[in-house]
DNA sequence: CTTTGAACCTCTAGCAGGTAGAGGGTGTAC
DNA sequence: GTACACCCTCTACCTGCTAGAGGTTCAAAG
């Protein structure tokens, strides 16, 4: 039987966030001691390794929450779950497009600094032009 | 002199977002008409124009702010900027290499699947299998 | 058995960077 | 002069945690 703190350890996860996990339903409640301290066995070690797994990945907790059920019902189709990943496959192909983008333009800028001061700093003037903007206004996100 | 919505609409800013980046005190409080509506002028649209621009870069506000205020006063020195420029490169880069990462496990994953049922789907062994692991326990964000 | 002290408990509030909705007032065009 | 799109404030919510206050429990050492 482990602590908390032991399990937190064990698996790289901060004891609050344990305890988030299980406020919003993602860790089933544990046994408690009789002064009211839980208390972990393996499956909730495995099920907290699985979860940082993926989170690792960069699923979301939604994401997460639905492999958990399809793990959780051996029965139900594989494809749902490869699904899953292949939906957040894209998304991670789609923030790394983006990054590369912004890259980019932030390598433009500062290779080009004069070294002079800001009225005719290169980095803030990029800034101010619209013109070369990607005037792509809906994405802003991470 | 603009309304809110004419100006969120040429930014590509909602106009909840531009309350709160007065709010805030990104944005200075506007003028007002005698009902007591905000008007803005042009200072007001290039200076979000740059706020939306560097968010698109990726700027964190607080990053934003410093910029702001060095674009204020045109006597400071360009390597100020440059280095929070420089900065935001070498993050973007980080996440980006972080991505790339992901991607290569995640397509491991996904190219794999059998077509089976969940219980034995490679992407949920994956995730439950602790020895690929990146074990990188730190460094979660995104 | 008692005492220490680290680890546990609950609860509330906060971070970034917004978004959504309630409930009501304004501005302008017909 | 009235429709109705737009504006106002205020509060609460989102993700994924994290921090702190104020108090209790557990396990080991004496």
């Amino acid at each position: 039987m482990l602590t908390i703190g032991t399990l937190g350890k064990k698996t790289g996860t901060k004891v609050q966030t344990i305890r988030y996990y299980e406020q919003i339903g993602l860790m089933p409640e544990p046994g408690r001691t009789e002064g009211g301290q839980r208390r972990y066995g393996h499956a909730e070690l495995d099920r907290l390794a699985f979860i940082r797994h993926a989170r690792q990945l960069g699923f979301s907790l939604e994401a997460i929450r639905e492999l958990l059920d399809l793990s959780d019902d051996p029965d139900r189709p594989c494809h749902e779950a490869d699904s899953i990943a292949r939906r957040q496959l894209k998304q991670i192909e789609q923030r790394i497009a983006r990054l590369e983008a912004l890259r980019t333009e932030l390598k433009r800028m500062v290779h080009e600094c004069s070294g002079g001061n800001t009225s005719d700093c290169l980095v803030l003037e990029v800034l101010r032009d619209h013109s070369e903007c990607l005037t792509d206004h809906e994405d802003i996100g991470a």
